[in-house]
DNA sequence: ACTCAAATGTGACACGGTGTCATATGATAA
DNA sequence: TTATCATATGACACCGTGTCACATTTGAGT
């Protein structure tokens, strides 16, 4: 995983914190490729030669900003099965909801808007490397450990693995769905329940 | 939708190959965004002025590419559709299958590869446009009737729609994986052929 | 406080890519 | 032939990136 130079962690507090804001402000105007790093430069007032100590390059960044924010998301989703006692649809319909409500509020920065809706292999996988990784190896055991599989069509707990692939590739559909149709977060929630309803209760008919 | 300019339709039947070739060469060797115009004129030999006189811009030119091979891979899959009377999991499987060995065939360019690898929402939709949108209507009833719906666990025609969302992420979501990962066809099917089962049984127990 | 070496800061610059535009050339019809 | 329209061309202005030689600061040792 990339990350930022050594140098970029000694900086003073508050020069670090104006860099990050001004990166996270161009990323919330354009996607990555758009992105400028002048305009990072200008926003926080520092030189281009400075730039290139603190980071490899526009990607760098990027990912460093975009995994701060996938680690706070992966504790909420943590918190959310916590609260429904391991029921992974109703923490999935939760965690869904809140990045929605997220994106939706004007408070906030664009930048989990402009991710979304320039999702792609490598971003998708900075949000659920803490599923999968053992980078993180009490999470992992954490989280397979607090889905109540009981309730869940599968044999052992490798089959986890599987039902966690499919519940979160529809999830990041529905979620580049809904924003890139600007559906309202009701309309948006309709359509993922339906989905999440058809998933659990399978797409094909039991008998015949 | 994006299109070329008229010019590029009027162009002899050789130069546009040639250009076509080009391009695709191009987009074989890199993603859209690493990708240089400059390549495409050198490799066919023309001067940059006419690039812009047959497309608005690199993009142009690629999703040009990309709904062609669409097309194709639509084709495709209502054969694979009546082949297997209506059973969209079968089909799905094929379809998965033969992207897979396109992918892998090195006889082949790695157009395909590469836009898997690159996978984002608007990729994602040229290649669905044909599954969900009217610009192909009398496509859209071909796909929607051939679905044998009777072994599907829904009420309506409607709910296809959100059958067909489903399986399509999975299936995209699994390509990217399958491909990002290096796994092999057989590896790749395997895992697939895992998720599409549970997808039709149900993620969660029947009963309790 | 002084010195030196390592770390960090700086911005001019070389390079490469994009899209445009004035001009040239070709095609067609009257 | 000539006028008109379509197409071709490549020099150019502009912008963005990453680097590098040089400037400045920091900090440890004395």
């Amino acid at each position: 995983m990339q990350m930022p130079k050594p140098t970029f962690f000694n900086l003073k507090e508050e020069k670090r914190r104006t860099l990050i804001a001004a990166a996270k402000s161009e990323f919330s105007r354009v996607s990555l490729y758009e992105a400028s790093i002048a305009n990072i430069l200008n926003e926080a007032g520092i030189p281009r030669g400075s730039f290139y100590q603190y980071f490899e390059d526009k990607e760098d960044a990027f990912y460093y900003l975009l995994n701060e924010h996938a680690k706070e998301r992966y504790e909420h989703f943590i918190a959310h099965l916590k609260h429904h006692d391991g029921d992974l649809f109703k923490a999935m319909a939760d965690m869904f909801q809140s990045v929605l409500e997220y994106s939706h509020d004007r408070g906030q920065s664009n930048f989990i808007r402009n991710v979304v809706l320039n999702m792609n292999y490598k971003i998708e996988n900075t949000f659920t490397r803490f599923l999968s990784e053992g980078t993180f190896s009490n999470h992992y055991d954490d989280l397979f450990q607090l889905v109540d599989i009981e309730h869940l069509n599968i044999s052992d707990q490798d089959a986890l693995y599987h039902v966690l692939q499919i519940v979160t590739a529809v999830m990041f559909h529905n979620l580049v769905h809904s924003l890139s149709k600007e559906l309202t977060i009701e309309e948006a929630m309709k359509k993922y329940r339906v989905e999440l309803d058809l998933l659990k209760t399978g797409l094909a008919k039991s008998s015949t």
